[in-house]
DNA sequence: CCGCCCTGGATGACATGTCAACCATCAGAG
DNA sequence: CTCTGATGGTTGACATGTCATCCAGGGCGG
């Protein structure tokens, strides 16, 4: 972001301004530090990251708790191989289980199991109230309502961009 | 975040609303797009990492181009074996190189090469660009304040938090 | 000079994520 | 029924992160 300014590139880039660049990477770092603190809860409290923690809400949010490898995919928006790395670990860790698709002899589909649920169930309140105390309760609620704008503004700027929004 | 309220749980986790639900997901969902889009682009375009990005930035921020691997560490706020094995694939690239440290017979430095330096100045105008279109260009300035205030607002709310700020 | 603890840094084992290739099954054209 | 291409999903190789451990050199009391 500091390169010097002198190279000779087509169309001399929009550099960040000083004020520019540290509203920048101050909200890098509150994403990292976000991101780390809840993870770091997560793991040492409940013995789960994140992603375990993503895919067990997103399997008791379905009836039956049970669900596709890429109905899942899509719900958390990960890469398939991704989730299906992820899934093998958690099944081997007996959090969920795959079962067989009838209709389908391609699919497959993954259940969670008791295991997962006393697991969620045990996470989930001590990771609310992390998400009230660093996210929720330090904004007013007019902040929250100006946060919730712009986080809209700027995933309609990315809508449009090379890169498809990630998913499989 | 959905798990049901039934569980006699010691004081009844104050659960997030449904609006507060989406709110919360939104913002995670820009977070994670805004990363993989800078990190795709910065990949795809000038076959780099963010957070070898990160590296020479902080390495050409320094006089000289070299810096001591801890200054370094606190400068990025990473964890040292991670930088530490961060700096071994980027010196099997060729982005930077390692130097004795006189003064001191356990440090060493790391110096920005060439090769380095031309990879950072190609990559940093286009880094620039896309800063701009996704974060900057569709936010007013009135936003900008904005979110720069909550950014610290949520800053401040870990710093007391009872994991340290991510730091060796 | 010696013993001891601190510090800077590297390492190995392991969790996680990405990319590309693979494979079986399915679905439709002929 | 058979060939062909799309689909659902897994796999392997490899990049990246984390944690705990190790180790050499430094600084200092004695």
């Amino acid at each position: 972001m500091t390169t010097s300014p002198e190279a000779s590139t087509p169309t001399e880039p929009r550099w960040l301004s000083p004020e520019e660049q540290r509203i920048w990477r101050t909200f890098l770092r509150m994403q990292k530090e976000l991101d780390a603190q809840l993870s770091r809860q997560m793991q040492t409290e409940s013995d789960l990251s994140i992603a375990d923690f993503s895919v067990l809400v997103a399997l008791t949010d379905v009836p039956e708790g049970q669900a596709r490898v890429l109905e899942l995919a899509r719900e958390l928006q990960w890469e398939k191989s991704r989730l299906s790395h992820h899934l093998s670990r958690m099944v081997k860790r007996g959090l969920i289980a795959r079962a067989e698709c009838e209709s389908d002899g391609r699919g497959s589909f993954v259940v969670i199991t008791d295991a997962g649920r006393q697991a969620i169930q045990a996470a989930a309140p001590r990771h609310v109230e992390l998400v009230r105390k660093l996210f929720f309760d330090p904004l007013s609620p007019a902040q929250l309502g100006r946060l919730d704008e712009i986080a809209v503004r700027i995933l309609e700027a990315m809508e449009g961009c090379p890169d498809a929004l990630s998913d499989s």
